[in-house]
DNA sequence: TAATTTTGCATCGTGAACGATATAAATCGA
DNA sequence: TCGATTTATATCGTTCACGATGCAAAATTA
């Protein structure tokens, strides 16, 4: 009983870990044919619900800190599906603009959401179960959200 | 309504993504202290409960590629945890095996998950909530493993 | 047994993540 | 108003994660 708790089969965070980076596996054959990588995708999420943002809005938005966010912003520039321009009140800021190629892409992946959710869901049954997890997914991250500003 | 499923608030994906970033997050205080990343760390428990094990079992036991865990155990050699043997019945085999350190390191770790669990059920309550979660990623991860092999 | 295929691991290139550090603009305080 | 501090990004170095490829040993098959 000294080790028990030490085995991977007892680790919550392992099981985030993996479903975490399978999941996002998941979404390679819809994210390929655009030209992105899930981090890149969710980026045009937040820049699909509300386009001209300064990196940091999307940063926060995301979770992840502007070091990880610059580049990846970066490399969206180069494939032209964003724009990033000076900030006019703060010229600090950059403002991270949809290319019309970027806006296009909307329409596109419209559909890839409910294609993950089918995926899911012929895979291993109950959507309902998966959905359950969101309000404890989002006390949990609430939570070590809170811890890293200490 | 047309572009609903695309809001960041409905993904269930980006909440496995940032909950598994920032409990891994979390570890961080507990594994600098011994020099582990949460991946070594994770190989470490994979070894305290077998040792002397070829790469792929490793690998197969995180649902990791073998071009992850490989330059991962090469770190983890040279700041001398473990060693790499040649497999003597196949010698296309390598064999890992925990040094003196890396046994000895079993110890110092042995505390690492009550703390962790300590530290999110302060921050956000409810234990029971985040271990009611298991069998669904399982299930989840199960699915998704076997999406893989087609 | 010789040729073919499979397997186990390694290497390389690309794209995250993130800590540490740098830099310029904005803000604050004396 | 001027120096100090904070803020918004960017850059750099290290470690994953993984697709593509390479290579030698084993297994399979002809």
């Amino acid at each position: 009983m000294k080790y028990e708790q030490l085995k991977l089969e007892n680790q919550v965070c392992f099981r985030l870990y993996t479903a975490a980076r399978l999941t996002m596996g998941a979404y390679h054959p819809y994210l390929d044919p655009l030209g992105l990588t899930y981090p890149q995708y969710l980026v045009m999420l937040v820049l699909w619900e509300q386009d001209k943002q300064p990196v940091n809005d999307i940063a926060h938005k995301l979770l992840l800190e502007t070091n990880t966010v610059t580049p990846l912003l970066q490399r969206m520039e180069k494939t032209g599906l964003i724009k990033r321009t000076q900030g006019k009140e703060d010229s600090r800021q950059r403002i991270v603009t949809l290319t019309k190629k970027g806006i296009e892409m909307r329409e596109q992946a419209k559909h890839i959401p409910e294609c993950l959710s089918a995926e899911i869901i012929k895979n291993e049954g109950s959507a309902e179960e998966i959905m359950q997890m969101i309000p404890t997914l989002d006390k949990l991250i609430q939570g070590l959200k809170q811890q890293l500003n200490k």
